[in-house]
DNA sequence: TGATTTTATGTCATATTCGACATTTCATCA
DNA sequence: TGATGAAATGTCGAATATGACATAAAATCA
């Protein structure tokens, strides 16, 4: 099993249970990880607060529908910086994403 | 002048000044400057305390001595994944990432 | 149930970011 | 002063992330 593989895997654990700890990550890679999800689920979180759709947040944002599912699946392909885009236009501030990362679970 | 431009710029302006809003830059792109230039600060920071060199903590993270004082200048081609993996790689955990965002000017 | 909307997943060409390297600028010190 | 190590800057081909698109799977609702 490659490391993106592995990755992505992870990151579908966390819809079951909890973003636990994997075969072959390291600690950083692991806290790598953590942070995405807690980006994901904020992202979908705002976005069903405002009660939009994927396809309409993508448009606020310039991209498509299947990127911004990717997003909220934590897929590996999606970086740090789309995630952080996406929440500054969705309204959120610098501290509310900072506060996002904390309340995350990582080490 | 071009928006990528702006951006070196302004993110060389911190160096002066205050990271300000300037030309061009909508609220989002200027809040995800001032993210950006935290993570710099901090990731200096955290190298001058550990007495490496740039050349040295590229060894550590596997990059390069020209990528490592791109990110330190907020670099427009640097991204916040690069960043954030390299303050784990120096050993900060997530939850002083998500302070360090917190800490920057951003609103 | 079936129709309709929303979300998930896979792929692709393009754009962006990457490490590496060369070179320049800057700092430190003898 | 010049020598030496560190940091800054520019450019490259390679690697990765991107939006777009097609389509499958799920959810919602009449």
């Amino acid at each position: 099993m490659d490391k993106k593989k592995a990755k992505k895997l992870e990151m579908r654990g966390w819809k079951i249970g909890d973003a636990s700890d994997f075969l072959g990550l390291t600690q950083e890679e692991s806290v790598y990880v953590d942070l995405k999800v807690a980006l994901a689920l904020k992202l979908r979180d705002q976005r069903k607060r405002k009660r939009l759709t994927q396809t309409a947040l993508a448009q606020a944002i310039g991209s498509s529908q299947s990127r911004i599912a990717k997003m909220e699946a934590g897929d590996p392909t999606v970086s740090l910086d789309l995630l952080v885009k996406s929440l500054l236009t969705l309204g959120l501030t610098g501290k509310e994403i900072g506060e996002t990362l904390i309340g995350g679970k990582n080490g």
